[in-house]
DNA sequence: GCGCTTTACGACCGGTCGTGCTATTTTTTG
DNA sequence: CAAAAAATAGCACGACCGGTCGTAAAGCGC
């Protein structure tokens, strides 16, 4: 039941979405759009009230992509452990996936809003939240279930788990390291370590 | 012996590199350091070869002033944990600085310059690898003081400890998380811990 | 304080930006 | 298949972009 507006309103969204991770939000150019989709200019405009609104959409777009690719796969394993492992995982495939030619649009936001106030912005430090709830809580389940320390600060394993990704972004974008990977996973498996009850 | 040309081409670079801080490379715009400098664009403009050469010599700045702030007078603590505690400490005071409002600039132009090729990005990504490679001999400086573990792997350990610093970042400029500090500095202790001997 | 050099200015270039408005084409519906 | 509705194109706008002029004023060694 898609009109033919909604289909190409989704494909400008999504190549939107892969031109962002390269050139950020404010980079994208709204000509540039129009060249890579084949419209005109004014054609792809008239689906967006303003660049404001097409910026949403995208983190709009990016949200339900990372909620598929990874949030929702990791729910079908075991709480604790075995689902931070799948969520650890599951963000590689997605910082990967073939949507984010720049890597993950999150990290690349972050950087770029954290410094201009707006819907966007609010938008990305909302979501954001939720991610690092989402991680904090698979810790909890953790101690719950028996696997780690009952003494384990939940938000700062969170923080940590996050540092350790954004250096892989960092390592693997910026520096082309190709052991930018093994580094991350052995610093979870570190981390992990530390989480769990000592013998 | 500096001219008076010297001297307000320094201040412009010195508010392009604040500037910088908040809206990126290339985000600057000569109109508005123009206005900021109280001087007309093209007698700004007429310091630099393009913009370029601008946003290079805004990076050469960063590296001077970091060195300065960070580096040398971590020289003057004695090598392993104590040099490395300093340069951590240091680094808090760096990303804090009057001159860079906007946070880290070499956190933010990572992410910025990450997909973006050219000589800005030479520059930093090579920076960034004398900083990194700073941090990792310092812990190796550790084991050689009978500090740490012999068997510790100190590229792993400087790019944990980078991951650290990555998460502050992101945690105090784009969630305001007034813990952002805390979080660093545990999870720094933590780091420690790990490299040390073990009783 | 003369005269050369450095420094700064205002005007202006072609180009691109986001954003309207109106016409035309295409899709959907009765 | 025609009428209504939706989607797209064409065109123009004011603002701003990096960058180039020729020229005037300020700095400075002699």
């Amino acid at each position: 039941m898609k009109s033919k507006g909604d289909r190409t309103k989704q494909s400008i969204v999504e190549e939107a979405l892969a031109h962002a991770t390269r050139v950020g939000f404010e980079g994208l150019s709204l000509g540039d759009l129009a060249k890579n989709t084949g419209m005109s200019k004014s054609g792809l405009y008239a689906h967006f009230t303003s660049k404001e609104d097409l910026q949403l959409q995208v983190m709009q777009l990016a949200v339900e992509l990372f909620i598929d690719t990874v949030v929702k796969p990791a729910l079908g394993t075991p709480r604790g452990e075995a689902r931070l492992r799948k969520l650890f995982g599951l963000w590689f495939d997605w910082s990967r996936s073939s949507f984010l030619p720049g890597g993950c649009i999150f990290v690349n936001a972050a950087n770029e809003l954290d410094d201009r106030p707006g819907p966007v912005r609010d938008r990305l430090v909302e979501d954001q939240r939720r991610w690092l709830d989402t991680l904090a809580r698979a810790f909890t389940s953790g101690i719950e279930a028996g696997q780690f320390r009952t003494d384990l600060d939940c938000d700062q394993a969170a923080y940590e788990l996050y540092g350790i990704i954004l250096a892989y972004h960092y390592f693997s974008r910026l520096l082309r390291a190709s052991e930018a990977e093994a580094r991350a996973r052995k610093a979870f498996e570190s981390l992990l370590d530390n989480a769990r009850l000592k013998a």
